[in-house]
DNA sequence: ATAACTGCAAATCTTTTGCTTACAG
DNA sequence: CTGTAAGCAAAAGATTTGCAGTTAT
């Protein structure tokens, strides 16, 4: 692994929020001014081939870019809050039984799982809805 | 609801597979070739605001657009193959239950759910590959 | 009337590609 | 050496927007 996607990977890792294309390649420009978007992209779909980042979308709640996280050793699911855009991770057991069920029962080697919610966090709820 | 939109979303409920924006504008000129691009991207996303539609990824399997189906009374997942391009849907009670458990112990409104899986299918099926 | 919907053309945003030079094993 | 990675500039693809004219309530 090269300088650059070290540094690309680093700073997924010490983030503490999602990052897109964008921001991800804005930081490291402040480390390595020289680094291309073409290298950023590049680097990320390497690193997504690998399996060592996951790419999320978020609910699309600000446009239509992609977000990245390194990956961890629990799958977990994002709900995306439509009022405050705040971004909540959600793991647990069932979702590890489902995974492991749909595998088996569908038959099918999962390689990449992306679960992804929208709706309302607790401090937007809306007074009428249920679900 | 217009007749442009009623068109639309005729479109999406007879059609088997999913479609993206492009096929859906397609098909809906054969049948009113003065329809434009605008008009579907407007009219898909209002109904997705409506919770008449759900939007899906499928794993960005060729390329960066959405795809459209008419939402349906039981959610489901799709595993998307990353061998063959296919695609299976995937309904459980299992996933009933995660995304009860999610709104109850995540404290969260739920409006829309997008449970998506890459892997290989049954017949793509990598001999060393196990998860 | 008043508000919502449409077509058209142009713009925007994100991501990808071709090509040449620079590096690493 | 030989293949992979990086920089640069331009392209591609999907989706959105401004505006003027149209339709529906």
């Amino acid at each position: 692994m090269t300088s650059q996607r070290r540094l690309l990977v680093g700073i997924m890792q010490d983030s503490p929020s999602h990052l897109d294309a964008a921001t991800l390649l804005a930081i490291a420009k402040q480390r390595d001014p020289r680094i291309d978007r073409a290298t950023a992209y590049r680097t990320i779909a390497l690193l997504k081939d690998r399996g060592l980042i996951d790419e999320l979308d978020l609910m699309h709640l600000e446009g239509e870019k992609h977000y990245y996280e390194a990956k961890t050793s629990r799958d977990h699911c994002h709900m995306a809050c439509f009022g405050c855009g705040g971004i909540i991770e959600y793991a647990s057991p069932a979702f590890e039984n489902l995974k492991r069920e749909m595998a088996k029962r569908g038959d099918f080697q999962i390689r990449v799982v992306r679960l992804e919610v929208g709706g309302y966090c607790r401090h937007c709820a809306r007074p009428g809805g249920k679900q």
